[in-house]
DNA sequence: TTAATTTTATTGTATTTGCAACAAAAAAAT
DNA sequence: ATTTTTTTGTTGCAAATACAATAAAATTAA
């Protein structure tokens, strides 16, 4: 059995740590340059749907998403037609740092694929993304508590 | 610029998610069955070298680890000839789950490649692999607490 | 051999994470 | 139209995570 996902776990930590470190010059803590590009990414998005993109848990979005609110980052605004969801947008101040994250983000990506060839990176590319279909499926299974047989 | 480290970000915390799920049966708490997997399979490993493997931080592993060795799960054993190293050994109990851990991780790995061919599969972790090694030397430098300049 | 540096392990503290439980609005089923 | 289920959001709590600082052994440099 190959280890792929043990690849990816360790790739993702590397990542993820690398990121928490650079992204505290800009005040953001832990996790939550995560959130705010993806705000940024699609202005009106809800909680929930970030949390699914990220795949993290529901409430451990909602808090970073507090936090981001506090610290003004993000806003939260009430939908027209709609008293429960909170439609979540930059502000000014999470706008202008938005490029920052994107320029890190770029250059760990090109760091990461060093040495792969075009052809290569497009290839990683369509693969993991039938890796991360395939998966997303079990874990909102698992997430709803139900439990898999195997 | 392809988002390849943000889909490897979704496909491992939501593995990892799924993990810690089904690993609460072995009564194994979040982020656990990792340490104890490389213990296992390394035998008198120091848990320096784990923190490592594992790319997470030393003191997140130290008390990982420490945990892992109070719940009865694996034993620290001074060293010989070196009285500032513990080398790391799963006990009975932790051997004993080890199976169920690697039954999991493998029924995770089945359902992540579904769809993809033999070469697919091959290719991706050779992929992985290079991608990884890329990222290690990024993740040790700024551990160190140096600054990438970018 | 002694001094300087690196490796390994630990603890204090602050923060993040996520499960459980709850509430209320919205959507679907009867 | 009413009941049931799903969606969305929140908070209490326990635990994991990681940065900073400390210590001591081991290794390397002088």
């Amino acid at each position: 059995m190959k280890e792929i996902l043990r690849e990816i776990g360790m790739i993702a930590r590397a990542l993820d740590s690398i990121s928490n470190i650079e992204f505290k010059e800009y005040d953001l803590t832990r996790g939550q340059y995560l959130y705010l590009v993806r705000i940024c990414e699609r202005p009106g998005i809800i909680q929930e749907k970030v949390a699914e993109l990220i795949k993290v848990d529901r409430t451990t979005a909602a808090r970073s998403i507090k936090k981001l609110e506090m610290n003004g980052f993000i806003v939260k605004k009430e939908a027209e037609h709609n008293k429960k969801i909170k439609k979540l947008y930059p502000t000014e101040k999470g706008k202008k740092i938005f490029p920052f994250i994107k320029r890190e983000n770029d250059h760990s990506n090109t760091v990461a694929l060093a040495g792969l060839s075009e052809e290569e990176i497009e290839n990683l590319f369509d693969l993991l993304k039938r890796v991360r279909g395939n998966l997303e499926k079990d874990w909102e299974f698992v997430k709803k508590g139900n439990k898999r047989s195997y």
